[in-house]
Parts: C-alpha cells; structure tokens; sequence
RNA sequence: GCCGCUAUCGUCUAGGGGUUAGGACGGGUGGUUCUCAGCCAUCAAACCGGGGUUCGAAUCCCCGUAGCGGUACCA
C-alpha cells in the first residue's frame, strides 16, 4: 500500500519533546521519523518544546536536546532556536492560548471545574467525555482501532496551578501551529480518544495520527532474552566515541530494510525510500552490539587514516581537552610515558575497565560501594551543569550526608572510573569525561559489584528525600 | 484488576495460502594474515500455543498465552 499523507497539503510534522533528563535515543528515533515522513513529502519539519511540567523542565536540558538532534544531523525548518511564522515555539511561552481554549470550552459546557484535593483549592479544568458509546480511533497503522467511552475517564486540561497538562497543549500547539501529521509513539494510543474529542469541541480538523512503536531495553528490564541493559543517553553515545551517521543510520535500520539487503544507508537513501506505513508494528530492541558493528563499518569505510585522525581529535584529541588532561597528570608524571597509562581512561568508550568486584570495591564491602555508586549517580544526574566545582559540591554533599570523609567516600568512584586507585584527580577526570560517560561507567561499576536491590534503592531514595 | 497494542532465528528484519522461510548482527568452524581486528568461505539458529476455514496455513479467522503501553492536576 502506498504510503499517503492525511490529506492536507503541505504536510507539517512535528517532535515536542519534554525538556527533563540526558537527550533520549527514542526522542532521536522519533524526530528522525518525523523528519524523514516531512521531507519525503516535501513539508515542513517543526520542533517545539512541550515545557509543561514546570517543576522538571530544565533550559540546560531543552539546549542538550537541540544539540544533541543537530549532532545526529537532523534540522527543523522552525523551532525555538531559529523561530519561524509560528512562534513561540516553547509551550511556556504561550499557555495563554491554553487558558482561552478551556475557558471557551467550559463556556460551552464541555469542560467543567473539578474541586478536589486540598479543601479551599483552585480547581483544575477537566475535558467532559461522554459516557457510553465507542469511538473510532483513526490510527493510519492500525486500521479498525475503537475505544469504549466508558473506559475513558475525563482529562484535565488545565492544573490547579493554571498551567495545561500535555492534552490541551500538545492540541492547541499542534493546531495553532497547523500540523498535518502527528507521528508519536503508541504510549499515546490510549489518550487518542480525549485528543480527538478535544479537536472535536474546539471545532478544529485534527490532524493523522501515526502511533509508531516504541524502543524496546532501555534502562528497564525489558526482555527476558536480553539481559544487558542500553544505554539510552544521546549524549552516552556522543562521548563513548560513535559517530552520529551510524547512529541515525542505526535508528533507521530498525523501521526500514532493504530489498537488497544492505543495511548501511544515509540519511537522503533513508528519507527517499522509507515507508512509514510498512514499519513494523512490534517494538525494536536497541542492540548496541549491531550499532557498535555499523559505527566500525562507517569508520573503516568511510573514512582514511588521516580522516580518523581529524575524527579523533574532534572527539577528544583537541588541544583543549589534551590540555586538561596534561593538568591532571602532570603532577603523577616522571616520564612522557607515564601520561597514557595516567590518563587513557579519559580517552575510552563506555566500558569500565575490567575489574572483578573485590578490586573495584577497594577494600570495602562490595554491596557498601555499591550503594555509594549510585548515591553519585543520583547526586551527578541532578546536577545542572556539569563542572568540577559542582561535581565537587555534589559529592561532599553526599559523603556528608552518609557521615564520612570525601576521600573515602570518593575511593570506589575512582576506581569505577579508571580501573584503578591512582589515577588523576576525580573531579577534573568526570569533567573531563563528560556526565554521560561518567554516569554510565559508575553505573556498570555498580552492575559489576553485584548491584543495589530495588529494595534498597527505594529506601536509599527516602531517605534522601528527607 | 480493567482497557488497548503487538507477536518470524538470541537480536534487527524480508516474505506471506504451496518457499530448501531469505538477509544482517551476535555465536561456531575454516581460510588469508607477523598477533589481533578486518576480509573471504562455511555451519547452527525462527514462523508463541490451541482450535477452525482450506486440497493445502507460518500466512486468513477465533480463543488462549506472553511482552509492552495506558489506567496521574507526568509527558
């Protein structure tokens, strides 16, 4: 069946990621498909922020998002950073349309206020759904899809606080900005009923929805197969060293093969050829293993040596970071030679320098740094910004908090990070190695020494919560 | 629990009423090579289960099962 658009010309897509958290693989994976499905049919690509939750929403979190999908070689024709006819494009910037759009609708009787929660209170804004009957949902990958209305309950639209929740936003913002084709992931299939209807009362056409499958083995336990766990964070990827064609290449691979079987493509073959109506419908786990093996080919393929050489000192051989490293070894340094046993582990992939899990744990208990392990993560993963002096406060802030020394506390982070006890100063070497890679190596660190149990995770994250 | 989606080698997938069910990653074996990597060759590896429909089902239908998603004043 030959792919169609929803009918309305000039197609328009669009991605609204959350700014919260590392830039994830599945926000690239759907930009990318977002991307392609506009230039295919010679659209325009939008990319908004969906800022609603104010509480998590970070600035530094939007800007690693934009950097992380321009790095990968995907460009938007309007968003927040180069504006366009239908700005702003951050949804914080315009919740008064969503404000209007729930007064009309409440002036309508379609929406209504529901007091609940704290005595007193403001209310919140919910959307009126009927009560019997069933929808159609019309999904352009499943066709046939229908809902009950009964097992529909009725979304808020607008927050106590007066901010509108992903609902309201994400329809106004999509119709103001007069979006063609919403392609999201099948989380979304669930609310599709309440987007519809809120199209319906507002009197607005919606738009086609596209429910593309999910990424499957991210951070959780997915598969009973594969046991590893991805790493999820663009930015991972970035710092272990992979170049960004092979990751989209990658991305690509998993919603579209060739006849001819070969699975190395650009991003121009990808976008010419790719039918979003023939992706598979079942969720793609991401194999790091076939991603490594695609990043080798473009590396030996694409490239000489003195194209590796410029590769590398993009990566990390510049003069700058070079600089740095030098700082860091200097002191430890009585020979030229020594700097590269000091300091390699500032130039490696993710992979945590082999270490059984007595010598990681450096002469405390396995289970004790362990947890230690990932009381850094959580304090790193906070952090807004990623510089030595706020490493440095973090982790104080840590070992204070567990009643002991910085440099005790600091002992198996050290050894999580370069595989061994002397090594160059830890806060400048996280710095240096970046929050993604840093995170991942205290994460496999933590895996090695046998882990914290979910149990306790819960109770370590109580008890910091106090 | 309830609602929904999905189901081909371990993984990504091609195909689709009659095929030796094809390719790629990973794994095994052999070759090339100063080691390794690479490259080449080769092997093992799959249609979730049960009922229908049909001369014939992996393919169509139904029922299970499993995985995932939703069931928030998160997105």
């Amino acid at each position: 069946m030959p792919e169609t658009t929803g009918g309305r010309a000039p197609v328009r897509t669009r991605i609204a990621p959350s700014p919260t958290g590392d830039p994830h693989v599945g926000t690239a994976y759907q930009a990318l498909l977002n991307y392609a499905f506009a230039r295919k049919h010679g659209g325009a690509f939008v990319l908004r922020i969906e800022d609603t939750d104010r509480a998590r929403s970070r600035r530094s979190s939007e800007e690693a998002i934009l950097g992380s999908l321009r790095w990968l070689g995907l460009d938007w024709d309007e968003g927040p950073d180069c504006g366009g006819p239908f700005a702003p494009y951050r949804q914080s910037e315009r919740v008064d349309a969503c404000r209007e759009a729930a007064e009309r609708l409440l002036a309508a009787g379609k929406a209504y206020r529901d007091h609940g929660g704290e005595a007193g209170g403001a209310s919140a804004i919910r959307l009126r759904t009927p009560s019997s009957g069933r929808v159609e949902l019309p999904d352009r990958l499943r066709p046939g899809l229908t809902k009950d209305w009964a097992s529909v309950d009725d979304p808020v639209l607008l927050k106590s606080d007066g901010f509108p929740t992903y609902h309201l936003a994400n329809v106004v913002d999509d119709h103001r900005m007069e979006i063609s084709d919403v392609i999201r992931g099948e989380e979304w299939i669930a609310s599709l009923p309440k987007h519809l209807l809120l199209y319906e009362a507002l009197g607005w056409e919606p738009p086609s929805f596209w429910h593309v499958p999910l990424l499957r083995n991210d951070d959780r336990n997915r598969t009973k197969l594969s046991k590893r766990k991805s790493p999820t964070s663009i930015d991972f990827y970035r710092q272990a060293g992979f170049l960004p064609e092979a990751l989209l290449n990658f991305l690509g691979m998993l919603v579209w093969t060739r006849a001819e079987g070969e699975e190395k493509f650009d991003r121009e073959t990808f976008v010419a050829n790719f039918e979003l109506t023939s992706i598979s419908l079942a969720g793609a786990v991401f194999d790091t293993e076939k991603l490594a093996w695609l990043n080798g080919r473009y590396l030996r393929e694409d490239h000489d040596a003195a194209g590796v050489a410029r590769l590398l000192r993009d990566w990390r051989f510049d003069d700058r970071t070079l600089e740095a490293a030098a700082r860091l070894a200097q002191p430890r340094m009585r020979t030229l030679g020594d700097f590269a046993p000091l300091a390699g582990f500032l130039f490696a992939g993710g992979e945590v320098p082999r270490r059984d899990a007595e010598a990681l744990a450096g002469g405390r208990a396995p289970a004790e740094a362990a947890e230690w392990l990932l009381l850094a993560e959580w304090a790193l993963e906070e952090l807004d910004g990623f510089t030595e002096e706020g490493v440095h406060r973090a982790l104080r802030a840590v070992a204070d908090s567990l009643g002991i020394g910085l440099g005790r506390f600091t002992r198996p982070l050290y050894l999580a990070l370069s595989g061994s006890a002397s090594s160059t100063p830890l806060f400048g070497s996280m710095v240096l190695l970046g929050s993604a890679l840093t995170r991942m190596r205290l994460r496999r660190a933590r895996e090695a020494l046998g882990g914290v149990s979910r149990r306790r995770q819960k109770e370590l994250a109580d008890r910091r919560g106090r």
